[in-house]
RNA sequence: GGAUGGAUUCCCGAGUGGCCAAAGGGGACAGACUGUAAAUCUGCUGCAAAUUGCUUCGGUGGUUCGAAUCCACCUCCAUCCA
């Protein structure tokens, strides 16, 4: 199986400018492609976890990758897809995110003897001459078909500044200079990227008369048409120390019915043969898949070794057995106890499982709250030092939030 | 620069002097049912030393016994005119 039908099997295939072109590429490892990443925090996420994975195909195949972080677009933010204005960073924000973002990548991505690249575009855009920008590249854009995007379209409703307006223009740029300089010839990224690449490929065409491709993922929703990777708390990071291996492996151990095969297929890197048999899987077999699923992802952003452990941890708190040893823990120091004891509300706020008394008043009325596996019923409950002494104790909220609290070692 | 309309809690959105911690919906959270899924039903949704107190309706000041609500100024957004 070539490189692009796998790609095809697995659903991740939304636009390609010339099919048959992309297809001579990259089976036969002659693509240099480039995907773009703005630096909008200090952690990529889960919705730049595929591009990611597109890339380790893709160089696997013999391709080689560029990443481009938007080190000088992240300072216009992308209008595509939103419906408010992004607020602006500080250069030193975004020169930290940067930093962050290569580390991340280099987990992913073989850097080594060239085989891939990573450049930043602030390097070109930050001292571009605006009159001279604007002879050389400028020229090449209709405002009338610039607007006809889709993009824009929503946009004109809520109001667009120009600032934004021109990153399409900048992205496009960004292409031509890699183009330039890397013989970059392919770009990918989100189906919401599709217009911004157009307008690279476009410019390449005037500026040099040269082809170059494009060709979009397809974004990752869920079964409610909503974008995957993102909980009420925000996004789920692939920093260890925003989003924990044990929260990374729960947040696919619980994605629903619907989109366990889709997620396979896009994510891992399990065979399309495997996938398939799972496919007939019913019922409560799903659930298995799911922890294909989340043990999978979780060992290629975390290593083997922190899936195993959150593994470990998920089936000793829902299936019982199995060890605690890796759960989630919270210390408490004898500045929590005061009068000597500490009380339910204190603790469940203590952990991060509530972010207030009230709430966590609310948890224990409702009867959502559990210690040891018994059910607290009275707000008044305290507890002594001693008893966190140990193992300590297991504090549950809901069905799914547990933490093992415990004393803090003096010493 | 001018005219008009607007800003309310996580989001949408009612409220136009006390009965307002603020209707309704969505979301989130908890309970029941389950398979750590979905659907459904119920509860709940500012904070706290909690039958009470405190802070909140874009910002700052003012009127009033009392302001989300009235007045002044300011900031931001939308639409139209230049």
């Amino acid at each position: 199986m070539t490189i692009f039908d796998e790609l095809k099997a697995r659903g991740l295939l939304a636009q390609l400018t010339d099919e048959e072109e992309i297809k001579e590429l990259i089976n036969n490892g002659k693509a240099t492609f480039y995907i773009g990443f703005d630096p909008t925090a200090d952690s990529l996420h889960v919705g730049h976890f595929m591009a990611l994975c597109l890339m380790k195909r893709l160089q696997m195949a013999g391709n080689k990758p560029i990443a481009l972080i938007g080190g000088g677009t992240g300072m216009i933010g992308d209008p595509s897809g939103r419906s408010d204005m992004r607020t602006m960073m500080t250069k030193e924000t975004i020169a930290h995110n940067c930093d962050c973002f290569k580390k991340q990548m280099s987990r992913f991505i073989d850097f080594s003897e060239g085989k891939a690249l990573m450049v930043n575009n602030a390097d070109w855009l930050l001292d571009l001459n605006y009159i001279e920008f604007l002879r050389e590249v400028g020229a090449h854009f209709s405002v009338n078909r610039m607007l006809s995007a889709e993009c824009y379209k929503q946009r004109m409703e809520k109001g667009l500044s120009f600032l934004e307006f021109n990153y399409m223009i900048m992205q496009s740029y960004d292409f031509l200079c890699l183009y330039e300089r890397y013989g970059c010839n392919m770009q990918f990224g989100g189906d919401d990227q599709w217009s911004n690449m157009l307008g690279g490929t476009e410019l390449i065409r005037r500026k040099l008369g040269k082809d170059a491709y494009a060709m979009t993922i397809t974004l990752l929703l869920n079964s409610e048409g909503k974008k995957m990777g993102k909980t009420q708390k925000g996004a789920v990071w692939l920093d260890p120390a925003k989003t924990s291996p044990y929260e990374f492996y729960q947040y696919w151990r619980n994605v629903s019915d619907a989109d366990v095969l889709k997620c396979l297929r896009m994510l891992t890197f399990l065979p399309l043969e495997q996938i398939d048999e799972m496919d007939a899987w019913e019922g409560s077999q799903l659930n298995k898949a799911k922890e294909i699923l989340a043990f999978e992802l979780t060992q290629l952003v975390h290593g083997e070794e922190e899936a195993a452990k959150a593994q470990e941890s998920a089936r000793a708190l829902f299936a019982g057995g199995g060890s605690t040893a890796d759960m989630p823990v919270t210390e408490l120091t004898e500045e929590d106890f005061r009068d000597g004891t500490i009380d339910i509300l204190a603790v469940l706020v203590r952990s991060g499982l509530n972010a207030s008394r009230s709430e966590a008043r609310r948890a224990v009325e409702q009867g959502g709250v559990s210690v040891n596996e018994e059910k607290v019923t009275d707000i008044k409950t305290a507890y002594a030092p001693e008893q966190f002494e140990g193992e300590g104790l297991l504090v549950r909220r809901g069905k799914k939030n547990y933490k093992k609290v415990v004393m803090k070692n003096n010493g």
